[in-house]
DNA sequence: CTAGCGGAACAAAACGTTTTGGTCGAGAAA
DNA sequence: TTTCTCGACCAAAACGTTTTGTTCCGCTAG
């Protein structure tokens, strides 16, 4: 016997209670292993479900038991925008990719949000199990709204104004820096500076922080410049003027955190008669579709955004998960040498 | 008199109602401007509920009349690679983007999806409120898993096997395809070739009937090639090898629609000696980052993804209000000239 | 023989809405 | 006066689950 779900509806639990002739309690517990119920008992609610093609409505569900199901993305520089131009997206779109992958590998979808504080969200966006937020400002206010409403978040890279905000991921900044400059002065440059971008996230401040030691470390007088990310490969000219401009003598390694940057910053200056990297070496903070097909090639950090992305939907689901001690996990980043970098060590 | 929420729990409905002094009904329709209540009545409802911070819960709304406020995206292209790896992410990220930003605008989430009928999809998948399927292949299964589950859907390029599907937005492939074949002829090409990727998507194929048809009517040989869009540069270099080798003169106009592809073609013929765009002539169908900072730049077709997702969006929420009529909107993207066929017109 | 226990099942409540189908008066039409 | 209509409001059903609390029954310990 076999009774078919009541009419062209939707098929749902009370179908297969019929089908298999139990109650919905029994068909509920059999499917969630929750209460207790005989193996033969099981076995045919099972069956039932399965032939009648049944699998639990998200939103009921969700209604009861306050698990939607899915995880809320914002990522921050794309909110300080416009319009979601390609800024460094190479790195975001591989993060939302791999993100989304790793979200649905473990059972959730990923739904994609603007900055929640702007305007009206929509009810939706405040009912999803819990946010990653890429790359929060300094005392976001994104962070502020979430918290308010005791919405899980975790964040990559650490809102630099909130101390006390602890579940971020950390992206390796201070150690790609760290290892730039070693790879920098290993192959004799002895005037590196830095150019950072300028929002106020914690890869342009730690960055900054990890440049300036470094230079007190060995004596060398700090030439940093800053850049809006927004400008782009003629953001990176800009500042190969300037360097040009400045009186001093041009850097011999440069530090260009973003990749867009960086590739305006090689053409300018290779314009100029400047050869690269026999004058001057270049690394680029974040690895991209621009840094690689330049020429010369950039050498330049590998986020690893998939890595870090799928660690920040675990980190999230563990925290969701109610395991609150498990310290954030930490991503390692890779140097990918080039030919702007292709000198012998000395 | 300010009755607060019974307690430290969500404010719902009830609390809203209890402090105008009227029934849930009652705030309901006012709220929703549905059924008909009292000028002063409504005004109470509506103070109380913003002085309460009250918004409807999503979820409960979802359950009770089967709109849960979230669009699905399924970027087709890149659910052929294993990871998110950037193929054309420069389209692909602005699309996304531009996608949730036109979403958030009219009130709805945006999930990223991955092919949905691969393992199992979280259940939340197939309660989302309609479906955009960008680039679906031939007699796409995705398609089929949406139709089969009554979830409404559009799609951005058609499905070239499913003739009886028409919910797509045109993306302009056949126009753009004349354009470009003008533009090379306009500038002394006369033997043209098309470069194609190998994905069984309406571009590639609509392009190649657009190709073949325009040499039909010029009497001209067709000269198509086909390359696995995964392959990158190194693909479009294995294209210009066997364009070297092939014994035929090399074509003086090339029109390929990957970027990456266009990229390392142009690459490997100059390599060869080959002048560009003295020799030969490239177009790329798909503007990137790539196509714009080769070496000459690349001219080529601005495949406007903030239009066509804006369009998509609009298109689905039209159908989803029940409008049925309403064609599909029609974008019209423009070529961007540049270096690679900078020729005089002749 | 009876009280107690625990396995197996179920009825009903709960989640927070929207919608259906009322009730209740007051004024208009007969 | 009676009947209708209509404005204003509300009680209860419905959406499809999960969870709580209960019942039933057979078995064992006393």
């Amino acid at each position: 016997m076999l009774l078919v779900s009541t009419s062209g509806r939707r098929v749902t639990i009370h179908d297969v209670a019929r089908n298999a002739g139990v109650s919905i309690t029994t068909v509920s517990h059999a499917l969630n292993g929750k209460g207790v119920v005989a193996e033969a008992t099981r076995q045919r609610v099972l069956d039932a479900a399965s032939s009648l093609g049944y699998s639990a409505d998200a939103i009921a569900r969700g209604l009861r038991s306050n698990r939607l199901g899915i995880l809320g993305l914002v990522i921050r520089p794309l909110d300080t925008l416009d319009s979601y131009l390609p800024v460094g997206v190479d790195y975001f779109v591989r993060f939302a990719g791999a993100a989304a992958v790793a979200a649905l590998d473990r059972g959730f979808g990923l739904m994609l949000v603007r900055d929640p504080t702007t305007g009206s969200v929509p009810g939706i966006a405040l009912a999803v199990d819990g946010f990653i937020i890429s790359d929060p400002v300094g005392n976001d206010p994104v962070i502020g709204l979430l918290k308010r409403n005791g919405i899980p978040l975790v964040s990559v890279g650490r809102d630099v104004e909130r101390p006390d905000f602890t579940d971020w991921i950390g992206t390796g900044t201070v150690a790609d820096a760290a290892e730039v400059f070693a790879h920098l002065l290993d192959r004799g440059a002895r005037r590196v500076a830095l150019v950072a971008g300028t929002d106020a996230n914690a890869w342009n401040a730690d960055s900054e922080i990890a440049y300036r030691s470094w230079c007190a470390g060995r004596g060398q007088k700090a030439i940093v410049y800053r850049e809006d990310e927004r400008s782009g490969e003629s953001g990176g000219r800009i500042v190969a003027e300037a360097m040009l401009q400045s009186g001093e003598p041009v850097p011999d390694g440069i530090y260009c955190l973003t990749g867009r940057h960086a590739s305006g910053l090689q053409a300018r200056l290779w314009e100029s008669g400047i050869t690269i990297p026999g004058d001057v070496m270049i690394v680029a903070g974040s690895d991209s579709e621009q840094t690689r097909s330049s020429t010369p090639a950039i050498t330049s950090v590998d986020l690893s955004p998939e890595e870090t992305a799928t660690a920040a939907v675990n980190f999230l689901l563990s925290r969701l998960d109610g395991d609150s001690r498990s310290g954030p996990p930490s991503v390692k980043n890779v140097l990918r040498a080039r030919e702007s970098t292709d000198r012998p060590v000395v």
